[in-house]
DNA sequence: TTGAAAGCGCTAACAA
DNA sequence: TTGTTAGCGCTTTCAA
């Protein structure tokens, strides 16, 4: 035999079975196979077995990356998250990883929280990789990434805030109103005299202020508020609660930024040998698992994470495959979850 | 001017700005331009700065997928996390991705803990992305999910444990020495009496196994094992200490698989009016950040997640830059972090 | 239903 | 230092 049109130049190729070596063992063209993997009802049962056998033989697996560059769809959906974990995003975070890998999609993970200009940067490796999609835990404000976000044309969907003008879709719920109504529901419960414990944080001062308003409005005394700075820790929680009892003694409510910081101020006042509810009741924010089996069990306001996660890999993935969304803005609420830690007190009643 | 070789057919593109673009609008050749961004030392200052402009001008994103496909790098790291996320682990992840990013890599993320068969789709799924390494939270037991990676040939860290037979490469700690570690540390605070609530988990069954063997070596009476099952819920362990209470009324110190079931075990205590540690002793596992500040504090095993993901992100970039990793198995320990669960009981004193 | 050709956007290999 | 050529492995387009 006389070798044909030996290449001049070798090339690398990774080693890997491809799509061609299938489709010579199944003795069809590369596109054939590729339908019969694809799009099998597009090919004949007899090819369609052949090319069945030949992938288990080999034990084939397509190469997504030369897939997606032909056909412009990377089937990869990039999230980004805040680089200091809160664990009330991970059940967002995993609802959606669930529900793209069941329609055969990828999550890439973004930690956010850093720089601006590492922001950047994260913008730029997340656009580099194509994505078909990418969830934002949050929402962007203003600037360079934001703009550059915008001008990828990439489908984007942002979550847990409401705002009118997202980038794109968005699914989230109000901080104002939880502010407020969590004010309506103690006030209802008979307290007057309130405290907040809040991480700085662009949704927690919403929910403060809302509180606040919602206070002022009724005629009630000013609420104290304790800003933790960025720390959203157990300690921080003791510590707020430690100048609560210093500078607002007769408090006899207070609203945390969340669950964590909630469970630093029960810590503190039963080191102090007061009882919740009975001296003074909490609330929390979030309802992370465990705080409903505490003593006293937590009051918390209720996101339903799971839900914010699934919505948003249907919206990302019909806008990934030509659907339109609408509407694009979703408010999935929210609610209290009444628990013993905001039981009537003993001095109210 | 006649126009010359029009193709044929049309072909899509995705239409955003190319390296092609990029070149001409510089006046060069489109590798000169990839040059000019990824080995700028390779080029002349004069092309470099022409290049850098018009990457400016246009705003262009290299399209990794297709450098990836060229290279046969995809700057990929594929990390498979239980589904149930431990937050235990979040700490690793957030290091792994920091550091991988840091150099130029993404993080894709996998959720294992399914049944065998979603597994297999799982490792196809990663496999089919061609990530330049794996990353795995555990030991991947023998099976189908092992062969097939084992065949990829892509470089795998598994990690949180130790084993003489990785699939590659591993870093973790023993998980044998904890229980026995753990349970001289206690004997040797005079506590004599011991009870274990652990989860379904077959780490925790070889840190129970090794506590009882060193508990029995010592002529000490059994320890009274409670088992919560697949759950590592608060509640659990709540429910485990009744268990306990009702069951073994003697014990003097509990050792917990998890820093969750360890606050279950002290809620319990403490709504039935017993004092830890006075009464009875706690010890979790994992050391999450607000154990520390709780009263009682918890005493615990501090596992350092952050190193093992700094370390792990290290190694599989080694690798997938060709260069060894020696040696493939990294032991990096653990700690016992005493704090006031089981500061010396009276009833011992 | 099947296939040939072309090319997605990039980089390795070779040449000047 | 710069450029030419030839693919990486797949899918789209067009044709049979």
């Amino acid at each position: 035999m006389t070798d044909k049109e030996q290449p001049k130049r070798s090339r690398r190729s990774s080693g890997a079975i491809t799509l061609r070596d299938v489709a010579m063992l199944a003795g069809v063209a590369p596109i054939t196979a590729s339908r019969a993997i694809n799009t099998p009802n597009q090919v004949s049962p007899d090819v369609l077995r052949k090319v069945q056998e030949a992938v288990q033989r080999t034990g084939y697996v397509p190469n997504r990356m030369a897939g997606g560059l032909a056909s412009s769809r990377s089937r990869l959906i990039a999230a980004v998250v805040p680089s200091t974990v809160v664990s009330v995003f991970m059940e967002t975070i995993e609802s959606l990883n669930g529900t793209l890998f069941d329609a055969g999609y990828q999550l890439m993970l973004g930690q956010s929280g850093y720089s601006a200009e590492r922001e950047e940067l994260l913008l730029e490796a997340i656009i580099g990789r194509r994505p078909d999609g990418i969830f934002i835990t949050g929402i962007l404000p203003p600037g360079k990434a934001r703009t550059r976000l915008l001008a990828s044309g990439i489908p984007v969907v942002e979550t847990w805030d409401l705002t009118p003008t997202p980038i794109d879709m968005l699914i989230g719920f109000s901080h104002s109103d939880i502010g407020r109504e969590v004010a309506q529901f103690l006030i209802r419960k008979g307290y007057t005299k309130f405290a907040i414990v809040r991480a700085e944080d662009e949704r927690a001062d919403r929910r403060t202020v809302a509180f606040q308003e919602t206070v002022a409005q009724l005629g009630l005394p000013p609420v104290f508020v304790a800003n933790v700075g960025a720390s959203r820790s157990l300690k921080s929680g003791r510590e707020a609660m430690a100048r609560i009892l210093a500078e607002a003694p007769d408090s006899q409510a207070v609203f945390c930024s969340s669950d964590l910081l909630a469970l630093g101020v029960m810590t503190e006042a039963r080191a102090r040998g007061l009882t919740v509810p009975d001296d003074i009741a909490v609330m929390g924010f979030g309802d992370v698992p465990f705080v409903a089996d505490m003593v006293p069990a937590l009051t918390t306001v209720r996101i339903n994470g799971g839900q914010i996660g699934t919505l948003a890999a249907r919206f990302l993935m019909d806008r990934a495959e030509g659907r339109t969304v609408d509407p694009r803005i979703v408010d999935v609420g929210f609610s209290i979850i009444e628990r013993d830690s905001t039981a009537l007190a003993k001095t109210l009643t």
